[in-house]
DNA sequence: AACAGTTATGCAAACGTTTGCATAACTATT
DNA sequence: AATAGTTATGCAAACGTTTGCATAACTGTT
């Protein structure tokens, strides 16, 4: 018995046929006969083989493979979106290898490299958040190499693009706050280096704009990675101040619960004093008591989008487009946290 | 300016050397003198060549490659798997590629020979809750390709395992509720038909048993999936019964959740008149009020270990070994919803 | 000066698949 | 019966790297 893994050769040899045409018939060329389909496809069973991806990669130059960057995986939101890019991969033929950038700029040029050792054929990317300059992408673009962003994207190139509509989207959750009856909305917000958070500022103060209301800048409070303990803090900031809001737009759904905790402990009522929205549906906000309102950022259809993008720039033939945005809808989720 | 990336030939015409002096010069090979070695990097550097891995493993049959097939990716304990196998193979310098079976054994069995075909160097799984039969594994295994389940793992063959104790850990909350004074003890349980439940049921029992409390068995409930709405419906059984427990072992965290919920709505003090523990130490049970004891069932170093494991099975050259179960050591983490 | 031993490099084949081109074997048309 | 057209198959090269073996150029020993 042989070792080693049956190849085309042997196929070949076993059916009194060339290499070539055992490749072609397994891949239904049109000028192999179907009679001699058959017998291959029967022997090809019968012998157990699997074609070697890896010798056909090399004389392709096609992987079927697409890498991905995330700042981590067992962040919920990053999980969802690379659930969705496997998904999509998956039902089209790709697979995914996935990298971890854990926020460094190093590690993320790091796993560049490696990339393009992999020959893979496209690039799913959510930059570090030490990112500030995008050369390194630049290069890999250079070289033809289709590359797409999703949530945190460079601003300093064109390139493929998934968002959501962050200024939209703040908006909407400050208006329902707005027509739920709030007379002082406050706004918890992240990092004005990252655009999303800027975005998510001026959304919200846009509404209080369209709707007449002052923006105090006393009822805006920032934070830098919007973590629980952040939010608890700033909660306890709303406390002391003499001025304190009426309805709070958390930039994400851990401060809007760790708002709900405190307010609560200190004998606010939730929502009749205080309404409370956050952003992006974390599992949480479904079980959090009361259950909380928050903007479905579609994770999961991120993912889905930018691998269909990305799929469809290797695939394409036609390259006179150089680049897109594509701008996911949201949807804001009203729960009992906003109900006046 | 030519189109193609360059290749060992190019560097090798650059310098006059052969192609196979070059590869073995970037390899650190020990008969190439230290100067040529100088001249080869510097030259390679500076024409930015990138070694085609492609090439390489196809020579090689070695592709520094390991497939991950877990149920999916979005549920935190597997994105925390997840992470930490690919922070393990990354420091080692393998690439991971990930595949979702979506708990189909249909799926599953695809993915195995795409992994197959892409000659993986190893393949880490968490069976698909269909797959009652393992030979399709064990085919891969007799074929020579190292291969590590963790958590939901193979009964039926001998072969790499890491799990966590469940039998134990399930008594440790057990005991730790006993020793909180409880004296009608609960269980939520998940479904018989999978060893861990199986194991968390009977550690609980074995508890009971050693400080000699009876076993009721209307204190013991079962769940499909442990799913927070399941565990309202447990929780709404308990309210009616007229044996209510003292304190409950929930299987996960998800249950011990609704239950607090549940209870706390009824009027139930949470822990004065029923402690509850859970199970994974999921995000929320910090969250939760009152916090959620619970036991940690090390996610991430899993992920390490069977990367570990995996890598060291890879890189073996000893055949003697053929098969190795680690079991994790769990924590209990003691918060406030146990401490009456 | 002859030889053995060491050090550095090159040659050429191999890995398994794909594909442009050639060609053989038919079929249909005059 | 000769020709053109079609259909099915084979040949051979190529993709970029690695590696066993050969060999050339030294160094040191007698």
């Amino acid at each position: 018995m042989k070792n080693s893994r049956i190849t085309l050769k042997d196929l070949a040899k076993d059916l009194n046929l060339s290499p070539s045409t055992i490749s072609r018939a397994l891949g239904n060329h049109p000028a192999i006969s179907d009679a001699t389909k058959k017998r291959v496809q029967k022997m090809a069973e019968e012998l157990g083989f699997r074609p070697n991806s890896i010798a056909s990669s090399f004389r392709k130059k096609k992987t079927q493979t697409i890498g991905v960057i995330a700042p981590r995986i067992d962040i919920h939101f990053h999980s969802l979106v690379i659930s969705g890019i496997e998904e999509f991969a998956y039902n089209n033929g790709y697979n995914v290898t996935i990298f971890q950038s854990k926020d460094s700029l190093k590690r993320e040029k790091e796993i560049i490299k490696i990339l393009q050792n992999k020959m893979v054929d496209g690039i799913i990317v959510c930059l570090s958040i030490e990112t500030k300059n995008c050369d390194h992408f630049k290069k890999i673009n250079k070289l033809g190499i289709p590359l797409v962003f999703y949530d945190r994207v460079p601003t300093d190139f064109d390139t493929n693009k998934i968002i959501i509509n962050d200024f939209e989207s703040a908006y909407l959750a400050t208006e329902h706050l707005i027509k739920s009856g709030c007379k002082r909305v406050g706004h918890i917000s992240g990092s004005q280096t990252t655009n999303i958070f800027k975005a998510r500022l001026e959304g919200y103060k846009a509404a209080l704009k369209h709707y007449k209301l002052p923006v105090e800048e006393s009822l805006i409070l920032f934070t830098n990675n919007l973590s629980y303990e952040e939010g608890v803090k700033c909660a306890e900031t709303y406390l002391k101040s003499t001025t304190k809001p009426d309805g709070i737009f958390c930039a994400n759904d851990y401060t809007a619960v760790s708002v709900i905790q405190v307010f609560r402990k200190a004998g606010i009522k939730i929502p009749e004093d205080v309404a409370i929205v956050g952003f992006s549906n974390y599992p949480i906000s479904k079980i959090i008591e009361p259950h909380l309102t928050t903007i479905n950022d579609r994770a999961f259809q991120m993912g889905e989008a930018a691998t269909k993008l990305l799929i469809r720039q290797i695939e394409e033939k036609d390259e006179s487009i150089s680049s897109e945005t594509i701008t996911l809808k949201t949807e804001l989720i009203i729960r009992e946290s906003s109900i006046k």
